[in-house]
DNA sequence: CCCTGATTCGC
DNA sequence: GCGAATCAGG
């Protein structure tokens, strides 16, 4: 993937807009969370909140790959000075997101304090934003359902795993059947560099047997007939 | 552990 | 210029 200038322009939008580099590695595809960060400290957008304090410019500098090459160039090395580090002072941004409307009530402006309402932001495939909190139309609240249901979790569906639950390290093997109520997903942290946990790798990946020696296959995880 | 951004440096 | 590797804090 090459930095197109469409491609640049959604990595300046988010990254002004507050994303972090990995939704935008994510929004952007294709490229790593290191490659993004990387293209915006050239394009010169740094300049956010690091985790990472300025560090003593007089030790601990990084040696990284002197092993690998050996003393082949001892060039000057500029322990990066981090002259940066500015001030977003003025706007220091703690809350995270308290998903506003989501009660789909129109709540009053709550008095956050600072006034420093949190950045929302969403973008699209292409980049456009679709929408910003501090943007002069704001999405018209949907009118109020004659009752909120709360979404409460059924006891037994809590601590399972659910999809929306699923991510890149748990199992993804299903447990139950989908539409069933208590259909979920293993969710066991992952054979790494499987989709599912080492039992599952298991039942789902299984040695090519010769003809005629096959053992009777196991249960499929879906379409098989329901065994309960 | 997970996440974050910063930095370095071989390519 | 690019981005993996690495660092370092939360």
């Amino acid at each position: 993937m090459s930095w197109t200038e469409e491609r640049i322009g959604t990595l300046t939008k988010m990254w002004e807009g507050g994303s972090t580099a990995s939704q935008i590695a994510e929004q952007l595809g294709g490229v790593s969370r290191n490659a993004v960060i990387g293209k915006a400290h050239r394009l010169g957008l740094k300049a956010r909140p690091s985790p990472v304090k300025a560090k003593d410019t007089k030790k601990a500098p990084a040696k990284k790959k002197a092993a690998a090459a050996p003393a082949a160039k001892p060039a000057a090395r500029k322990p990066a000075a981090p002259a940066r580090q500015a001030a977003p002072a003025a706007a220091p941004s703690a809350a995270p997101t308290p998903s506003p409307a989501q009660s789909g009530i129109p709540s009053q402006p709550m008095p956050n304090k600072q006034n420093d309402l949190p950045k929302i932001v969403s973008y699209g495939p292409g980049g456009f934003l679709r929408q910003g909190p501090g943007d002069q139309q704001p999405p018209i609240p949907p009118a109020p359902p004659r009752r909120l249901v709360p979404a409460k979790p059924s006891p037994e569906m809590a601590e399972k795993t659910s999809l929306l639950d699923l991510n890149e390290r748990v199992c993804r093997w299903p447990m139950g059947h989908p539409g069933e109520p208590d259909f979920h997903f293993c969710g066991v942290k992952v054979n790494p560099g499987f989709p599912y946990c080492v039992e599952h790798c298991g039942r789902a990946y299984q040695a090519q047997l010769p003809r005629g020696a096959r053992r009777p296959p196991p249960p499929l995880p879906f379409g098989g007939p329901r065994v309960r």
